[in-house]
RNA sequence: CGGGACGUGGCGCAGCUCGGUAGCGCACCUGCUUUGGGAGCAGGGGGUCGGGAGUUCAAAUCUCCCCGUCCCGACCA
């Protein structure tokens, strides 16, 4: 490729709406353009990469196995009534309607599509299946951002795999576990695999990769002393047990006048301290108002919460609602002889006295609450979010929170779609047996995303050999010196042949402006041809990842070029 | 959905407070000089000032509505 004829528009100023080193690096060095929020397209370097990222996926999976197909886009709403999905995945499935009136879907991902495929298997014999697409899905996300990080539109590697019974699920489980290992090692990524909460779309075991950086959207809480990883919305620790002395008799009604938060009533006058105080939580699960008590000082993590009840949409109920049905406002709502409303407690509370809360009376708080004797707790559930430098489930040693990028998931989706498409294979004894399912996805875009987040440096982006867009570049400082060009030409048609993938920056332009682009744009290794090299004898070959220089002998020069390419793919 | 900010050539921005018919840097085109780290000089092209309505003799500027984009929050009782 010759860059005189690429369409590489790079810019010197990012543009202002971009906040993360990949967003503004990827649209800088040309990589990829917004057409809306949430919508990128991307341009011939980009899609470079996103090709590679997407080769490097496929042989993975292919060496597991897995047999690459390619599933529509659009499905019928038929489809994803049957699996009750239509009405489950809320706003986020992208609807509409066709000239027949017939009502469609835009994928969000392709177990219910797959399923249907699958429905022609009618023998254990044929199994384990893994079938797998790279396909774009559409998400209507709450808020797109972050340039490729989170957006409506993107492509994904999804796999899905069939099996008789779990023991044959929990192979491919585990091979899909290895295979992303490998895939984020070879691009560069050090993945982190962690246990997660799989969501809308149902199962048991769960895990995702996690690359740590700060545009990340997941928190996760990490054990350095053990293996111990799980994102926030799954995550669990130890606590330590508060003393809360001899419990009262009874609850005592107390004035809290303007008092509205959890820290005033600390510090009011018969108030108590965050821990001995019991955080009243007033949702709305699909509909259904519910009390939701965790401790004063703690935090609700709404996924837990949805995970558990199976909520399609987990919102705090309105105010309104609110004092319908418990005669006060936000800031004075208590569970005590509360009955009638579904009550779920965080375990924190289990068996603890002389607690306060609000009395459900506006300015007024109940103290002396024995949790197990006052509150008609009908489940118990542990809701809250874990802080740092709480007990490893585990090992009990601190855990640490950090941020992360969620790059793969894979779980155990379990017989829900199988099941739900009233799907059977005959087993060894001629039985009929509902199949079982996992799910594995990566976001290519995402991916490529998170390497840049990772690598890159004040001049630009660092990219893996293995998916950089060119694996090297030679650099003619002065085109119109016929020298210069024919041994450029002479080298370029030597790497080719060679199967380097080379550009030949054959551009009528300063040689900073060359050397600034391709560095920009992260090529990993760059020859430098001029005139004074020609002169020397000695060509300068650059290192993207160290900034190394070195001057190499012009009839070594290719060989060291190809060298270095293979030693880093 | 709530809150905040922003919207002026491809990109980055000024102009808006105090209305008078649009400017700067980069990029682009032509010429000359230059050429090993984002060149210099000269000339040039390109903008419905997000859209609509209103106020006014006159609106990028003031008012209202809408749209778009980015960030924060999605719960702290």
């Amino acid at each position: 490729m010759r860059w005189s004829r690429l369409f590489v528009p790079t810019l010197r100023d990012a543009p202002g709406d971009a906040e993360f080193a990949s967003h503004k690096l990827l649209v800088r060095g040309g990589f990829i353009r917004q057409l809306q929020s949430g919508h990128y397209s991307m341009l011939p370097l980009g899609f470079r990469v996103h090709e590679k990222v997407t080769q490097v996926i496929r042989d993975e999976i292919n060496a597991i196995g897995g047999q690459e197909m390619s599933l529509p886009i659009m499905h019928p709403a038929s489809l994803w009534q049957a699996s009750g999905r239509w009405d489950s995945v809320g706003d986020e499935l992208f609807r509409l309607t066709d000239r027949k009136g017939a009502d469609q879907a835009l994928a969000m991902t392709h177990e219910e599509a797959f399923t249907s495929v699958f429905a022609e298997v009618s023998s254990y014999k044929q199994l384990p299946m893994i079938w797998y697409h790279f396909k774009t899905k559409l998400r209507d996300e709450l808020r797109p951002k972050a340039g490729l990080l989170r957006v409506r539109e993107f492509v994904m590697k999804d796999s899905y795999s069939f099996d008789v019974d779990e023991t044959g699920l929990d192979v491919q489980f585990q091979a899909h576990h290895q295979a992303y290992s490998t895939i984020f090692s070879r691009l560069g990524l050090d993945a982190l695999p962690v246990q997660a909460s799989s969501g809308s779309m149902g199962g048991s075991d769960s895990i995702e990769f996690v690359v740590p950086a700060v545009a990340g959207e997941d928190d996760i809480a990490i054990c350095r002393s053990c293996d111990y990883a799980a994102n926030i919305e799954r995550a669990t620790s130890q606590i330590a047990a508060v003393d809360d002395g001899a419990g009262a008799a009874e609850t005592t009604r107390f004035p809290t006048p303007g008092v509205r938060t959890i820290a005033a009533l600390e510090e009011v006058d018969g108030g108590a301290p965050a821990d001995r105080q019991i955080k009243t939580l007033v949702m709305n699960l699909d509909g259904e108002l519910t009390l939701v008590l965790v401790r004063g000082d703690h935090n609700l993590v709404e996924q837990k919460l949805i995970d558990h009840t199976g909520a399609v949409v987990a919102e705090p109920a309105e105010a309104d609602a609110i004092r319908a049905a418990l005669g006060a406002s936000p800031g004075s709502l208590g569970a005590v002889g509360v009955s009638g409303l579904r009550i779920i407690a965080d375990p924190a509370l289990q068996g603890r006295v002389n607690m306060t809360t609000g009395a459900n009376e506006d300015d007024w708080h109940l103290s002396g609450v024995d949790v197990d004797r006052d509150i008609a707790v009908d489940e118990w559930v542990d809701v809250r979010g874990v802080e740092a430098g709480e007990g490893c489930p585990n090992c009990g040693q601190p855990l640490e929170l950090v941020r992360a990028i969620e790059v793969g998931h894979i779980f155990k989706l379990g017989r829900k779609y199988t099941e739900g498409f009233g799907i059977t294979v005959l087993d060894q004894n001629g039985k009929a047996v509902v199949p079982i399912m996992g799910s594995y996805g990566i976001g290519v875009g995402r991916a490529m995303a998170a390497v840049v987040e990772v690598h890159h440096d004040d001049n630009g982006i660092v990219w893996p050999t293995v998916i950089a867009p060119f694996e090297a570049v030679i650099t003619v400082v002065k085109v119109k010196d016929e020298p210069s060009m024919q041994l450029a030409e002479q080298l370029y048609a030597e790497l080719q042949a060679a199967g380097i993938d080379v550009v030949l920056d054959d551009r009528d332009a300063r040689a900073g402006v060359k050397f600034t682009d391709a560095e920009l744009c992260g090529i990993p290794f760059r020859l430098t041809i001029g005139p004074k090299g020609l002169e020397s004898g000695q060509l300068e070959f650059v290192t993207r990842t160290t900034g190394d220089k070195q001057d190499v002998a012009i009839a070594d020069a290719a060989a060291l070029i190809i060298d270095s390419v293979e030693g880093s793919r």
